[in-house]
DNA sequence: CTTTAAATAGCACGATCGTTCGTGCGTTTT
DNA sequence: AAAACGCACGAACGATCGTGCTATTTAAAG
């Protein structure tokens, strides 16, 4: 713990990586993201991701010694493209229910624009993942839980500059904001029509008023 | 139409089934429907499946002949449960009004309950084939789609009963509802706990008296 | 009781799965 | 320049996938 790693490989680390390497790494888990919304992250196989990324089996394998870090290194791409696309754009606003309106309209907008294929990467992972024990459910799940609470957060911040009524339950909010979000993205999968995006946004544009606090 | 199978084979079908057949291809297509919420209605194997139920593959094979046969009576026969356990109970109810509401509580007993390990057979099974196209796909989305106007039948009869305001829109309050449906769902498949089940009552009850007619 | 077809099992096939191994090329370090 | 190593490749493995084909058992019709 005292050196995380600065020097001193020893045998912790044979040594280090090279600039195409990196870049094939990231290709791999790109293109890995986004079959995992169209076949699942257990469903997608190896074969398939390497012809995708034109490359070989075993060269790509090379890069994740066995198809469980795969998955977890596709779960950690991915969820950097969630903090950058729908995370990230909201915290720049000042105040909490700015902020918590720019989390659900920035999500909106994540899942009706083209970055996955099959919609909200983490809904289409959890949906197969959920009965599946294991490290690469748990960190699914705790990304979600990460996810929730940074609404809970916007929520309460909200209720604390006195533009969401302090009486509301912050959590029971969050579940039908959340809610509105997941019926969104999974109508929109599968019909590939905005309409849901809209009724989802009149719903909480709705809640979000009726939460207001009573001036 | 005139006939639907009473006598009279013809040609099309060679001669008739047997009991103990019919009494298989039944527990068959419950085992199907269980582990279909568990590894999916593609993940799941006739190898697996044919073991769940202590028969041979090509035994069960036999009752079906293709894995995608399979898939769809699997879908029947889930279909079937879900109209006995979520649709038939509200049925029964006079006005609108209660019909909606045990449509929305039956689906959440259905939910918790112990029917399915994967949670609601339909939610399971739409995450996964949403990006496949298919006979599979389509039948599912049907059954969806026919569920949902459950809903927003109820909706619209609450509204003529004069229980529900006119002004609603009908399809905005039902996307509503069926968002805390499928919230409660996906939450308590990945934790087990009645909470998630429990903030979508409350979320519909709230609901409903927002949209209450104004006496 | 005989006949008949449905029901089930056994076996094998080609394909694909995740995984391992050996090897060569190109880059980086000494 | 030489040594060491990251990177990618093809080939092959055992296992499992869906799917046929054939033989045997067994419930029902005559």
């Amino acid at each position: 713990m005292s050196h995380p790693d600065s020097r001193q490989g020893l045998e912790d680390h044979p040594r280090k990586r090279r600039s195409d390497g990196e870049r094939s790494r990231s290709a791999i888990l790109h293109e890995a993201a986004q079959l995992a919304t169209v076949d699942g992250i257990a469903g997608l196989s190896i074969g398939r991701l390497a012809d995708a990324v034109g490359m070989s089996k075993s060269g790509l394998y090379a890069h994740f010694g066995s198809k469980q870090d795969l998955q977890l290194a596709t779960i950690e791409a991915a969820s950097t493209v969630f903090h950058d696309q729908v995370i990230g754009p909201a915290s720049t606003e000042a105040n909490g229910l700015d902020r918590l309106r720019r989390l659900l309209e920035s999500f909106l907008r994540h899942v009706s624009g083209d970055a996955y294929p099959g919609g909200c990467f983490f809904a289409s992972v959890l949906a197969e993942m959920d009965m599946h024990p294991g490290p690469v459910r748990d960190r699914a799940v705790e990304f979600v839980v990460h996810w929730l609470r940074q609404i809970e957060d916007g929520v309460r911040e909200a209720q604390e500059d006195g533009a969401l009524d302090r009486s509301e339950d912050a959590l029971q909010l969050t579940f039908e904001l959340e809610a509105y979000l997941l019926l969104a993205n999974t109508q929109y999968v599968v019909t590939h029509d905005a309409e849901p995006i809209d009724r989802a946004r009149r719903a909480i544009a709705r809640r979000l008023v009726a939460a207001s606090a009573t001036a």
